[in-house]
DNA sequence: GATGAATGAGGCTTCATTCAT
DNA sequence: GATGAATGAAGCCTCATTCAT
């Protein structure tokens, strides 16, 4: 949605403007978000926005759609279904580990991210959501299937059911991960990682096996 | 934080205005919402939403507030913890019904707690999250401690992940039927809701068992 | 200019009412000066302003005018002509005597009265202004005839002119003390007084054989 | 204080906005004075006044500034001391001329400049004086000085208070002039100025050789 | 007559968007 | 295409005044 004369930009400035934008908008969230003040971090004249967007709001949308995709681009392939016989637990494990770097190298994308997916920015979510969820909705569910398939998960309930508990579940370490990451600001250690990967096994094991005594 | 004025007001004008501005809120989010169209829609003066609270960010931390007491005062009453021996997962079972009831009846406040809980208030978000959040996770810690006292929690997991885990299933439960509400508006259908019951004890059996194969 | 109803109120009420209105406005100017406060501090409620007063505008106005005839029955009474052998400048010395014994009994009121001398009460200045300048001129005026008359004024010149002249340097002298008093607060020693006392003097010498040299 | 971009505006533009503002500022006084109504009587837009200016506060202060630049840019050049032996009298004679050329020519400006002097601008006095005291007061001093060096000035009194004496009348010879200027409006004839002009004569007189009989 | 809540006009300021260079 | 100045709509908040008790 940006316009040609955007897209002719070289890809460093491309980068600049839309990490501009995404900052801008952590901090300020979409109403309050100052277009003049994402062109002057960026560099470029306000006008300038104006050339690149039709209006604030395709910006946004945008930088949405451009967050996802360097992300995606630089943490997914990690993340492909190898094989049929894979351990769907060890995947989402894998798949945490894939997350937490992610969010010690790339934080204000990834808080960009989640506060898009959590709804924060009302009236643009349905819009920029869309193609999100059924992205992770559908790579959830070929997961699981191939899950049940190869007897790793249950098959006495529905596929979707599960599917939505456990990425409520997802949601929920990643949450856990980034709410440090935020009160922490830049300042994770190492070591606190070490730990946060040893939580997240044990949740994984509850996802297994339940939390039911006995 | 309301101003003496506001609480002089008859119970039904103080509601009359806390509905009109958590519809407000709702519907434009905080930086858009309209404190006239609010007092329009209340049927009072603009000038007097001055004298009832300090500045508009006054309004939303009490209409938080102001939703949260009523939603409890309404709908916690069923959710004591009856006894030592009660089993936590039945428990959650009558929890997730409450909350049924509670989004078929008052859809708009619901909708309003839960996108604060999601931070979609931004700044405003600490605030008027302190005691939600205290509130809810030592709800949630208070429970599990008793299931693993009488044996139906495993405790060999450490109980603030196995707190953080159901939270975040409970969360998704909610925001399942949450979001079947947003779609639906006021068209749900009682059959719906029996289907939804269902699901969530799917949800419950997956919370004890885990979804582990075999 | 105040309705009956203030008139009802017993001295002490409506000095309190004043006072406070004075207050008020030295402290604010009258378009930020505020009823309600003046209301607050003067322990009656904001509704009764009105019944007392049409308005702000009128408030003011009797403000001034309350405030002039107390200083005037306060203070004036050693300032009258005595008789027609008397040395003008000897009178001078008494009449600075006087203010700075007003200034340092009632400064609130010596400021207010400056200040709307000094029009800094833009719109309501030639209202108010009024009968303080036919008082002052006037007065001036019959002071300096009788100098004239018993020759302890030149009267080569012609006297509208000295008054004004002497107007001037009078004017000077009382805000001299004022700003000492307005700089100083409430905490003028009587040593500083003494010290006035001297310049005040040196003045009028100035005022009586001019300032050229030889 | 005023921004870059109202810098960079033509001098006839800039010069314009500030006759506007102190226009609306000597009628209106500050807090009424309508930021509107100056950029419309300037012809520009509302919202532009403040890519010049921070706010109204700022935009007062700097057409305090501006007047007080232009005014002695304009009519201080006659005001230079030439030399050592110069009589302080013809100086203030000139002085005084000077200040009716003035009042003459820019009645608006002037009238501004001194409402600022006299504090009608209350809070924002302190800030906008500083430099207007600073200037007229070492000025006078400087003066003085001179006149006590070269004998035309007596020496036996501080000069200090000889200072204060001198602006005290210079001010009101100012006040005079500037009071029949704004009683005439526009409308005052070079007759007038005549006349005026004698009069000032008699008060440095006055000045010189006091008003003391005989 | 006293009270204090209710009213709504009014103004500063912000800032997305447009425009002229 | 880039720039940054110009525009004006929109909204929070204040507070003199009115009104109901």
């Amino acid at each position: 949605m940006p316009k040609e004369t955007f897209l002719n930009l070289s890809a460093e400035k491309q980068e600049k403007i839309m990490r501009a934008a995404v900052n801008e908008f952590n901090t300020n969230g979409f109403d309050k978000g100052n277009i003049g003040d994402i062109a002057k971090s960026a560099g470029v004249a306000k006008g300038s926005m104006y050339q690149y967007f039709e209006n604030k709001r395709e910006l946004f949308l945008y930088a949405v759609k451009w967050t996802l995709e360097l992300l995606v681009k630089k943490y997914a392939p990690n993340l492909t279904i190898q094989n049929e016989e894979m351990d769907i637990f060890d995947f989402l494990i894998t798949n945490s580990k894939s997350s937490m770097k992610q969010i010690r190298e790339e934080r204000e994308l990834g808080i960009f991210v989640q506060d898009v997916f959590l709804g924060k920015y009302n009236s643009l979510t349905d819009e920029s959501m869309e193609f999100m969820i059924k992205f992770s909705n559908e790579y959830m569910l070929k997961l699981l299937e191939v899950g049940q398939k190869n007897g790793s998960i249950r098959n006495d309930i529905d596929i979707h059911l599960i599917s939505l508990y456990t990425l409520g579940v997802s949601y929920k370490i990643k949450e856990y991960m980034m709410n440090k990451a935020r009160a922490h600001g830049e300042d994770i250690l190492n070591d606190d990682y070490d730990k946060y990967e040893d939580d997240i096994k044990a949740m994984i094991e509850l996802l297994k096996h339940g939390m039911g005594g006995r």
